[in-house]
RNA sequence: GGGCGCAUAGCUCAGCUGGGAGAGCACUUGCCUUACAAGCAAGGGGUCACAGGUUCAAGCCCUGUUGCGCCCACCA
C-alpha cells in the first residue's frame, strides 16, 4: 500500500474510483434529519436524448458547488437529479430510427408499438447522459433520480392538469396558434423564435366590385390571399373613407370581400389598407373576431395549399406563393413591390417557418397563474441573482398570453381527457373513465395529444418529491431554496414553475433564482453543432482531469454573464492541482515513512510552541476562510475560488512551506512535530475550503492524511472551516515585513546579477518596531534570500561604501556586493524610485492641503493619507540621499 | 419599437457600499534549489471606450455619445 501521493498528479487514476466510493457507500444520499436544516437543489433534468456540453458542465458545478458547500455547512443537502422526456425531440430520434431500421411512419405502425420503440430507446440510450453527469463529480442523491415521465410525475401532471381544469383555468379553445409544418405539432410562443429575414412586400391592387379602382394592399405573404375575407382600412384615414361599405373583387380568385372599418390598421404604414386573412394570422384573425368574418383555410397541415386555393390545391406553400405572385402579375394587379426585411417566427426546434394556423387545443388561462408569481418577484419573496433577471421576469408574466400545452405528438404525458363517442362528453380526469357519466356509454375515447413538455417540466422540484402525496420527503425538502439556470431558460422553465408551484402546493418552488450565463467559445461564439465550434467535456476531463474543468469553469465566471471557454484557462487550472498535489505529497513525506506517521503536536501542546510564521499562517488561513464563505453564502464562486488558490499556491506553498524546510530538515524533534501540527491543520482547511470546486484531488490527498484513531469519514462529509477569533496582527506584521525584505534582497540579487548560490551580507538601517520585526524575522530572511548575517547600524555612517540598498518605510538595506556590484543598475533602479516616489509625495501634499479635503473627509481616510505621506517622504529622503554617493562611484 | 448587458495590461477577465489600478495567460531575465519545469525567483506593460456633470475625491455615481452583443414585441 503507496502511504505518500503519486509523483505525478495524474487525474485519471483516482477520479472514477472516487466517485464509484463516494457513490456505492451512499454518501450523497440526503437523510431527512430533524436536527439538519434541509438544502435542496433539484437539477434541470437534462434530455433524455442529449449528449453532456459545456452548458451542463457550468449548471451543474455551480449547483455541486452549492450542495458540498452545504453540505459541509451541516445542511441536509439533497441534490436530486433526473432526465427530461424531451417531447418533440425524442419523437423525432425515435421517427428516424424506425425509419432508418424499417423503412416504416409512425402511422404505419401506430400509436402503442410506436410508444414501445421510444421506451426502448429510452431505456438505451436514455441514462447515457447521467453516466457523463457522473464524471464531473457531482454529488446529486441518484437514489431519488427521477424521470418526467416515470409513474409519479405523470400521476403529478394528470393531477395538476385536472385541477387547473376544475378551476377553470385550462379549456379548450378553436383559435390561432402557432404551427409547425414540419413537426406537425402546435407550439407555445415562446417555442417560436423570431427572426428578422430579407423579404418581399408585394402591392396589389384588389378592383372594387362596383368597377371603380378598388384599392392597394401590400403584403408578404400573398399565398394567404385566398384566405382574405375583407379588407381593413382605418376609419379616420380620409383616403379611403368613402370606400368602407364597399367591395372588392380579389384577383383571379374573382370573390367578393367588404371594404371594413377597424382600428388596427395604420393608415401611415404600407398603403393604409390591410388585407385580411383570419385563419392565418393573428391579428387578421382578432379583426375577424371583431367583424364576424369567415375564416378561410387556405394553407393545411403540411404547409401545402387547400382547396380553397382553386388550381394551387396541394402545392407547397412557397411554390404557391411564387406561381400566385406570376399570376397576378401577368394579370396586370402588380402595382409594385420592394425588398424589406421582415420578422419570421420559426421553429426553435426544426427551424421551419410557422404557420398561424386556426386550430382545436388546450390552453392555460395565464392571467390568474401569473398574478401572485408576479407579486412573489415584486416583493422579493422570490430572489433574483443577479437581480437584473428579476426585469426579464417580471416583464415576461406581465405580458404573457394563454399558454398552448396540447402537441400533436405520441411521445409525452397524454391530457387526461376523453370524450364520449355517443354524446360528445368531455371528461377530464385523471381516471380513464369506465362509461359516460353523462349517458352511461362505454364508448370513451381519451384526447390524442400530448402536453406540451415544459407542463411537466413546471412541477419537477415538488413532482420528485411525490407530489401530489404529502410525502416525508416533501415535507422535509421542499421547497426547494436555489434554482440554478442559464438565463435562456428563465421563460421556458423557472417562470413557469413559480406560478405551478404556487398553484399546486401554496408555496414558491425556491427562493433564489441564480442565473448564469453561456459558455463561448474562444472567440466568443455561441458553441453550436453547425459551426462545429462546440468543445466535448468529456475531453477535457480526460485531458486534464474533471477538478480542473470545474475549477475553469466556476474561477472563470461571474453571476449572469456569458464566459469564453479557452483551453488554457482549463490547463491553468490543471497547473494549479498539480501545485496542490505536489505541496501535499511534500507534507505527507515529511509526515511519516513506511513504517508509520512521526510524532505529531497535539493542539495544547502545539499551541504553546507556535513561532510567528505558524501563527502567521494560520491566521491568513483563517482570514481567508471567512472571506470565502461570505463569497459561498453571495453566489460569488469566481472570487471564493480565486482566494482559495490564491491562499494555497501565494501563502502555503510560496510562503509557509519555504519558511519551515529549515525547521523540518533540523534536529528539533519537538519542534518538527509542531510544524507538522500546523502542515496538516492548514492543509485540513486548505482541502475543505477547496473541496465544494475541485472535489476528488481534494478528497484524494485527504484520505493520505492522519484520522483521529477511527475510522476517517469522507472529506465530503467533514465541516466547513470557521472563523475564529485569533489575535496574531503582530506575527502578521513581522511576516509581511520579512518578505517586504525578502523580496527586496531577491530583487537586489537579480538587478545586480548575483550568483545563485552566493550568501550575501546585510546591513539593516533601521529602528523602533521595524527592528523589533527584522530581528523577529531574521531567520526567514537568512533562509529565503541567502542573506548568511544581518548587521544592524545605527545611521548610514556605518554602512559600508561598496553596497546596492532598497528602502521600505523606517527600513534601509543595504548589501555589500564586493566586486559584484553594479553601480550603474543601482543608479538607473534608485532614479526610477525616486521619480515614482516624488509623483506620490507630490500628489499626498496637494491632497492634504487642499482645505476642502482636510475639512471634508472622514478622519480615518485623512490619516490614512497622512501616513501614507509620512512613509513616502522617508523613503524619498533615504534615496535622494543615497543617490550622490552612487553617482561618485561613477 | 421597447428592455438589458459589455467596453479596464497583447489575450481572458476581477475590481464588493466612491478614498493610492489587480489576477491568470502571454512577454523579458535568471534558475533542472532533494514537493512541483504543469515549477521557482525577479521584472516590463494600462489617458479604466468618448464627452460632460456630481464630489474634497470617480474605473466605480448621474447625463449624453460611439461600438459590440443579447432578450422581448402581432407592424400588413
Amino acid at each position: 500500500m503507496e502511504y505518500n501521493l503519486a509523483k505525478q498528479y495524474d487525474p485519471k487514476a483516482f477520479e472514477d474510483r472516487i466517485y464509484k466510493e463516494w457513490e456505492e457507500s451512499g454518501a450523497f444520499i440526503a437523510g431527512r434529519d430533524p436536527d439538519k436544516r434541509p438544502f435542496t437543489i433539484v437539477m434541470p433534468p437534462p434530455n433524455i436524448t442529449g449528449q453532456l456540453h459545456m452548458g451542463h458542465a457550468l449548471d451543474q458545478s455551480l449547483q455541486d458547488v452549492l450542495i458540498r458547500f452545504r453540505r459541509m455547512q451541516g445542511y441536509s443537502a439533497l441534490w436530486l437529479p433526473g432526465s427530461d422526456h424531451a417531447s418533440i425531440a425524442t419523437e423525432v430520434k425515435v421517427v428516424e430510427k424506425l425509419m432508418e431500421d424499417e423503412g416504416k411512419t409512425k402511422e404505419e405502425i401506430g400509436r402503442d408499438a410506436f410508444l414501445e420503440r421510444a421506451w426502448a430507446w429510452k431505456r438505451e440510450y436514455g441514462g447515457r447522459i447521467n453516466e457523463q453527469v457522473r464524471k464531473l463529480g457531482n454529488s446529486c442523491d441518484w437514489s431519488r433520480e427521477r424521470f418526467t415521465m416515470d409513474e409519479g410525475c405523470s400521476r403529478a401532471v394528470a393531477e395538476y392538469f385536472v385541477r387547473l381544469y376544475e378551476k377553470g383555468l385550462i379549456y379548450r379553445g378553436n383559435r390561432l396558434i402557432n404551427w409547425c409544418p414540419t413537426c406537425g405539432s402546435a407550439l407555445s410562443d415562446i417555442e417560436v423564435e423570431h427572426e428578422d429575414k430579407n423579404g418581399m412586400y408585394w402591392y396589389f391592387r384588389y378592383p372594387g366590385a362596383d368597377g371603380g379602382e378598388g384599392i392597394v394592399v401590400a403584403t408578404s405573404r400573398p399565398e394567404t390571399m385566398f384566405g382574405d375575407t375583407a379588407v381593413a382600412v382605418h376609419p379616420d384615414d380620409e383616403r379611403y373613407r368613402h370606400l368602407i361599405g364597399s367591395n372588392v373583387i380579389l384577383p383571379i380568385v374573382g370573390r367578393e370581400i367588404p371594404i371594413i372599418a377597424d382600428e388596427y390598421p395604420d393608415p401611415t404604414k404600407g398603403t393604409g389598407a390591410v388585407k385580411v386573412t383570419p385563419a392565418h394570422d393573428p391579428n387578421d384573425f382578432e379583426i375577424g373576431q371583431r367583424h364576424g368574418l369567415e375564416q378561410i383555410v387556405c394553407i393545411d397541415e403540411q404547409a401545402r395549399m387547400t382547396e380553397a386555393a382553386g388550381s394551387y390545391e396541394g402545392m407547397d406553400r412557397y411554390a404557391c406563393r411564387k406561381a400566385w405572385v406570376q399570376a397576378l402579375t401577368d394579370g396586370g394587379f402588380l402595382v409594385k413591390e420592394e425588398n424589406i426585411v421582415i420578422p419570421t417566427g420559426e421553429c426553435y426546434r426544426c427551424r421551419d417557418v410557422i404557420e398561424p394556423m386556426i386550430s382545436e387545443q388546450w390552453f392555460v388561462r395565464m392571467q390568474p397563474l401569473a398574478k401572485p408569481a408576479l407579486e412573489a418577484a415584486y416583493s422579493r419573496e422570490l430572489k433574483h441573482v443577479p437581480g437584473r433577471f428579476e426585469r426579464t421576469y417580471v416583464h415576461w408574466l406581465e405580458e404573457i398570453k394563454d399558454w398552448c400545452i396540447s402537441r400533436q405528438l405520441w411521445w409525452g404525458h397524454r391530457i387526461p381527457a376523453y370524450y364520449c363517442d355517443d354524446c360528445g362528453e368531455l371528461i377530464v380526469s385523471t381516471e380513464t373513465p369506465a362509461s359516460c357519466p353523462s349517458c352511461g356509454s362505454a364508448r370513451i375515447r381519451q384526447d390524442e395529444d400530448v402536453l406540451d413538455t415544459w407542463f411537466s417540466s413546471a412541477l419537477w422540484p415538488f413532482s420528485t418529491l411525490g407530489w401530489p402525496d404529502q410525502t416525508e420527503d416533501l415535507n422535509y425538502f421542499y421547497p426547494t431554496n436555489v434554482l440554478v439556470t442559464g438565463y435562456d431558460i428563465i421563460f421556458f422553465w423557472v417562470a413557469r414553475m413559480v406560478f405551478a408551484g404556487i398553484e399546486a402546493t401554496g408555496r414558491l418552488p425556491f427562493e433564489y433564482v441564480l442565473v448564469h450565463g453561456l459558455v463561448r467559445d474562444a472567440q466568443g461564439r455561441k458553441m453550436s453543432k453547425s459551426l462545429g465550434n462546440g468543445v466535448d467535456p468529456l475531453d477535457m476531463i480526460g485531458q486534464y482531469g474533471a477538478d480542473a474543468l470545474r475549477f475553469m469553469l466556476l474561477a472563470g465566471t461571474s453571476p449572469g454573464n456569458d464566459m469564453r471557454f479557452q483551453i488554457e484557462k482549463v490547463e491553468s487550472a490543471r497547473n494549479f492541482a498539480n501545485k496542490l498535489w505536489n505541496a501535499s505529497r511534500f507534507v505527507v513525506m515529511n509526515l511519516r515513512d513506511s513504517e508509520g506517521f512521526h510524532p505529531i503536536a497535539g493542539e495544547e501542546d502545539a499551541a504553546a510552541a507556535l513561532r510567528p510564521e505558524d501563527r502567521w499562517i494560520l491566521s491568513v488561513t483563517n482570514e481567508a476562510a471567512a472571506d470565502i464563505t461570505a463569497n459561498m453564502e453571495k453566489f460569488e464562486f469566481a472570487l471564493a475560488a480565486q482566494k482559495v488558490n490564491e491562499l494555497i499556491w501565494n501563502e502555503y506553498c510560496d510562503w509557509y512551506i519555504e519558511l519551515v524546510k529549515e525547521r523540518l530538515y533540523g534536529e528539533d524533534e519537538s519542534d518538527k512535530a509542531v510544524v507538522r501540527y500546523v502542515l496538516i491543520r492548514v492543509l485540513l482547511d486548505l482541502l475543505k475550503l477547496l473541496h465544494p470546486f475541485m472535489p476528488f484531488i481534494t478528497e484524494e490527498i485527504w484520505s493520505f492524511l492522519p484520522g483521529e484513531g477511527r475510522e476517517k469519514q469522507f472529506l465530503m462529509h467533514e465541516s466547513w472551516p470557521v472563523h475564529e477569533e485569533m489575535d496574531a496582527q503582530e506575527e502578521v506584521a513581522t511576516l509581511e515585513l520579512a518578505k517586504d525584505v525578502i523580496r527586496a534582497v531577491r530583487n537586489i540579487r537579480a538587478e545586480a546579477d548575483a550568483a545563485a548560490g552566493k550568501k550575501l551580507t546585510l546591513v539593516v538601517v533601521t529602528s523602533g518596531r521595524e527592528q523589533l520585526r527584522i530581528e523577529a524575522g531574521a531567520g526567514y530572511i537568512r533562509a529565503l534570500a541567502g542573506v548568511s548575517d544581518i548587521r544592524f547600524v545605527q545611521d548610514r555612517a556605518q554602512v559600508p561604501e561598496e553596497t546596492m540598498s532598497a528602502t521600505l518605510p523606517n527600513v534601509e538595506l543595504f548589501v555589500p556586493l564586493d566586486d559584484l556590484l553594479d553601480y550603474r543598475a543601482e543608479l538607473e533602479r534608485l532614479l526610477r524610485e525616486q521619480k515614482r516616489l516624488k509623483s506620490d509625495v507630490e500628489r499626498l501634499q496637494t491632497k492634504l492641503a487642499n482645505e476642502a479635503f482636510v475639512s471634508k473627509a472622514p478622519e480615518r481616510v485623512i490619516a490614512a493619507e497622512r501616513e501614507k505621506l509620512a512613509d513616502a517622504e522617508d523613503v524619498l529622503a533615504r534615496i535622494a540621499a543615497r543617490i550622490p554617493d552612487i553617482e561618485r562611484k561613477l
